[in-house]
DNA sequence: CACTTGACCTGTCCGC
DNA sequence: TGCGGACAGGTCAAGT
């Protein structure tokens, strides 16, 4: 589910919930989901205060006055959802809401507040984890050594990605943009977009794509990721934001999801097929396949 | 090494 | 209506 643009949603909405509150009681159904001793919890998270909540490629930490954070990966199907005292809405209520009371069956950890108010974390598939960890041993985690630039900072600059794609020179672009350690925080629905935005088939070798138009690629990806964060990110399934509401995106999606469908610059008909094991959407007209294949 | 496949899970959709 | 299979936004381990 949440790539870049989601998890920055979740952030920033979270920051503005949680920071100052001070947790009361922690629950959880399902141990792979928190896999902490619940005596880490008595020691480092009850009674704790929220200082701060950031963001490193899809990971989200939640750092408390103990200096233990909570470590977030929301995976496919991953929800953080805060719900005020008072304010558990049914199912059905307008708010532009997929989720409705909570707890619900996919909820897998409950964080109440001295404020009665509450952080649902719901995971469908149960493939993300929320662990308590210190913070300075975040960074030490084998993730954070090996994960990329952010891209939406100064530091990723072309060269910089160029340098950091060719690693990879002779796998397919798309796979490469999928690789956490190339860049941060890009999955399958903005590989797909940016790749249709710098017109490049999603099979080229990396080898075989011009230093112009990596180029072209890099600001593509710093585009379609930040213009997803101002619409509140992607909604195809599950994804919603801290307060239960679907991002816009998918409404300004060019190729992903929309198979079948013209494409908006040369009206071909766009393509579904299947590039590095996962779902790929592109123009046939605009993004035109590699020689050798 | 680099790439592909399978595993982790549940739910939905599609064809028979 | 039921059943089997494919598929879903991510990552890691194992296999080729």
């Amino acid at each position: 589910m949440p790539e870049l643009p989601e998890v920055e949603t979740v952030r920033a909405g979270l920051s503005k919930l949680l920071v100052g509150k001070t947790i009361t009681e922690i629950n959880f159904d399902w141990a792979k989901s928190f896999p902490n001793a619940p005596s880490d919890v008595d020691n480092f998270a009850l009674h704790a205060k929220v200082t701060q909540v950031r963001r490193r490629a899809k990971v989200l930490m939640i750092d408390l006055s103990t200096d233990y954070s909570f470590v977030i990966h929301l995976k496919m199907t991953g929800q953080l959802v805060f719900r005020s005292a008072n304010k558990n809405f049914g199912a059905g209520h307008p708010n532009n809401s997929l989720v409705g009371s909570l707890p619900d069956k996919s909820t897998r950890v409950i964080i109440e507040f001295s404020d009665s108010s509450t952080l649902f974390f719901n995971d469908q598939r149960k493939f993300g984890w929320v662990k308590l960890m210190p913070t300075t041993q975040i960074v030490e985690l084998d993730f954070f050594k090996r994960v990329g630039p952010e891209p939406l900072t100064k530091e990723f600059t072309s060269k910089l990605f160029r340098q950091r794609a060719m690693r990879r020179k002779n796998s397919n672009i798309k796979s490469v943009l999928l690789d956490q350690s190339v860049l941060a925080g890009v999955g399958n629905i903005y590989a797909d977009e940016s790749l249709w935005g710098a017109k490049i088939h999603p099979s080229t070798p990396v080898i075989d794509i011009s230093t112009r138009k990596l180029n072209v690629l890099r600001d593509e990806i710093v585009y379609v990721l930040q213009l997803s964060i101002d619409k509140g990110g992607s909604t195809d399934k599950n994804y919603v934001d801290a307060e239960g509401k679907k991002g816009s995106y998918m409404s300004f999606s060019r190729v992903f999801r929309r198979e079948g469908l013209p494409c908006p610059r040369c009206g071909r008909i766009i393509i579904k097929t299947r590039v590095a094991g996962r779902g790929t959407h592109y123009c046939p007209g605009c993004q035109k396949p590699p020689k050798n294949n």
